[in-house]
RNA sequence: GGUCCCGUAGCUCAGCUGGAUAGAGCAACAGCCUUCUAAGCUGUGGGUCAGAGGUUCGAAUCCUCUCGGGAUCGCCA
């Protein structure tokens, strides 16, 4: 259970509640709408006017009443036509401060039924480069599945590498038209194995001989060509060493690194099974399930080909992590254009009954897309590489910090990390401040913007809080007894309390961007802080040791929210000189 | 054409399990650095919540329709 101060409350309210006679359900307490006249309030006694035919600001009159006797409110008051509006005395606000200096959780609370949890995001494929797109699945992916973990479930992320499909036909194709055979493929390196891919797609494109050429391949690779097998081994090891690469800066974190390919065994298991079960039938050649909605397009198993499309794949990946991984649920954070897909993938698993009782999930998140609102390219036509991306980032990033020879104490190394954090914190937050499902627009000038709503300025006022909590710690002052004076100190506990609250929510709608809002919001509140109420140069020690107390937890508040994001904070922030 | 999503400030977006005066950021304007990092703070201006009906004591939020935009609809993944 949750310590968070608005649980505290519900339950207060709940009593009241109870003990008048009304339902508890209506006893909900939201952080005020009015903030010039509440901390809280409750809008229970309006809905209960409707079912009790009464006066709403009797009702409300009524529970006020009770609520009086909570030395905890310092005001209570109905106002219009019977809003509840509580305001909180400054001893409990200082109290619930003081639990939460000595709770690492800040008073959120962890599910009551932690469940096993596979994650699918990512979705890298052989031979292509990370672009735009895949920002978003990591940056979402890795933070649902922070928040997650947070939240006490156990979860285990699969990156699900796209090795199986018929581009890996379309690129063998392309070698050995181009080379004559195989025998060169084994020395190809990352750069060689895109530009090769990106030859064969355009062949394909516009020639149907070619393309029915990648096909047969493709199945040829499946049944087991060994020449193929060898080759294809080694587009896929060096494809997902690169992959790696980019994934460790964006600190997207993969448990396994399965493919498509390993499902294949388990794929002819399923189509066996659902022929048996009489659940697929032939139509055109192809092996497919019908969707119970007859509008709907029906699953293919195998193409007419005979090779195995992805929607088996999906199907059959299901079933091993159900079967190896005892996955009680499995969360895909991919494009929502692919709804349709999931949709019939689950429809299916669910006639084979692969995952009784398993909750399947997907999470389609928006297209990142330029100014004309269609999907991001590039000035040449093409997507943005992520690498691109990040660099660009981090130019603008050390155009605003000084070189290692400019500055004293920190090497290259250590003032290069800085601006990978902050240009990579820059992008993330950049990915995760909006909604998942609502795509949004990519400006390349975002990027070179530090200012306002961004990862940046949360990260500063981390690095602010750091130098305040070092000289502080030099100066031997120690963190005390909260004692909420000013505007800005009640402001900032009150927003500190409420995140236990915000982890919860975040972890039921699986939306990173609840933590970001929370994230800037408390740091917002925190810079207003910063400018009214002094901690080293405060006389009143008992002030001093108060606000150390609040600026601790703030600090260490915004790096777990940062976390949850997915977002590393450096511990100083360089700038250079004005 | 079927299904689904969206339309909120000049721009990018929150808010949408119905509630009081619709919020941020950017951009614009006016202030604040002998004082814990100005990547900051304070303030001002800016809105027929696409439009029309309906339900309700109360609608940006729920329902219906219209207009506008987007996604998707069997062998690419």
């Amino acid at each position: 259970m949750s310590l968070s101060i608005e649980n505290c409350l519900n339950q207060k309210l709940c009593t009241v509640f109870k003990k008048l006679g009304f339902d508890e359900k209506l006893a909900a307490v939201k952080v005020s709408d009015r903030p010039d006249l509440s901390d809280f309030q409750c809008n229970g006694a309006l809905a209960l006017a409707k079912s009790a035919h009464k006066n709403p600001r009797e009702i409300g009159a009524q529970i006020a009443a009770e609520l009086e006797k909570d030395a905890d409110f310092a005001k209570i008051s109905v106002d219009g036509p019977g809003f509840l509006n509580l305001t909180l005395a400054s001893e409990f606000i200082g109290r619930t401060m003081d639990a939460a200096a000595g709770d690492e959780r800040f008073g959120a609370g962890k599910s009551a039924a932690p469940r096993k949890i596979v994650m699918d995001f990512g979705g890298p494929n052989v031979a292509k480069a990370l672009h735009v797109g895949h920002l978003r699945s990591a940056a979402i992916g890795e933070s649902i599945r922070r928040i997650k973990l947070f939240m006490g479930h156990e979860v285990i992320s699969d990156v699900h590498f796209g090795d199986w499909g018929t581009p890996m036909g379309m690129i063998l194709a392309q070698i050995i038209a181009e080379d004559g055979n195989l025998a060169k493929a084994e020395s190809y390196d990352i750069d060689q194995i895109s530009a090769i891919y990106k030859r064969a797609n355009l062949k394909c494109k516009e020639d149907d001989a070619a393309k029915e050429t990648a096909r047969r391949i493709t199945a040829e690779l499946q049944n087991g060509n060994p020449e193929y097998r060898r080759a294809w081994q080694h587009l896929r090891a060096v494809s997902v060493a690169a992959v790696k690469k980019i994934y460790d800066i964006l600190d997207a974190h993969f448990d396994l690194w399965l493919g498509e390919s390993d499902a294949h065994e388990t794929c002819g298991k399923i189509v066996a099974a659902a022929a048996a079960q009489k659940i697929s039938e032939i139509d055109d050649g192809a092996a497919i399930i019908r969707m119970d909605d007859e509008s709907k397009p029906p699953l293919i198993l195998v193409k007419s080909d005979g090779g195995f499309g992805y929607q088996l794949t999906d199907v059959a990946t299901i079933k091993m992590r159900v079967d190896d991984l005892q996955a009680q649920e499995i969360i895909y954070v991919v494009d929502k254009r692919q709804a349709l897909h999931f949709e019939q993938v689950f429809e299916a698993a669910q006639k084979l009954n692969l995952a009784p009782n398993v909750n399947l999930r997907h999470i389609g998140f928006g297209t990142v897309n330029g100014v004309d609102g269609k999907p991001f390219k590039t000035r040449d036509g093409g997507v943005m590489n992520l690498l691109d991306l990040l660099e660009l980032s981090k130019n603008k990033v050390r155009e605003s910090m000084p070189a290692a020879n400019e500055v004293e104490g920190y090497s290259a190394d250590e003032i290069e990390k800085m601006v990978t954090q902050i240009a990579v914190g820059a992008v993330k937050f950049q990915d995760l401040k909006n909604n998942i499902a609502s795509g949004y627009v990519f400006e390349t000038d975002d990027f070179a913007r530090f200012e306002g709503r961004t990862g940046p300025y949360i990260q500063y006022a981390i690095a602010r809080l750091n130098s305040i909590l070092r000289k502080a710690a030099a100066a031997g002052l120690q963190p005390a007894e909260v004692i909420v004076g000013n505007r800005e100190e009640r402001d900032l506990a009150l927003k500190i309390a409420q995140f236990g609250n915000v982890a919860a929510r975040a972890e039921e709608s699986c939306e990173p961007s609840v933590i970001s809002d929370y994230a800037y919001t408390l740091a917002q509140v925190f810079s207003s802080f910063y400018n009214t109420s002094p901690i080293l140069s405060e006389t009143d020690v008992k002030i001093a040791a108060s606000r150390l107390r609040l600026a601790t937890l703030t600090r260490d508040l915004l790096k777990l929210n940062l976390y949850l994001l997915g977002i590393e904070a450096p511990e100083v922030m360089l700038k250079k000189a004005a």
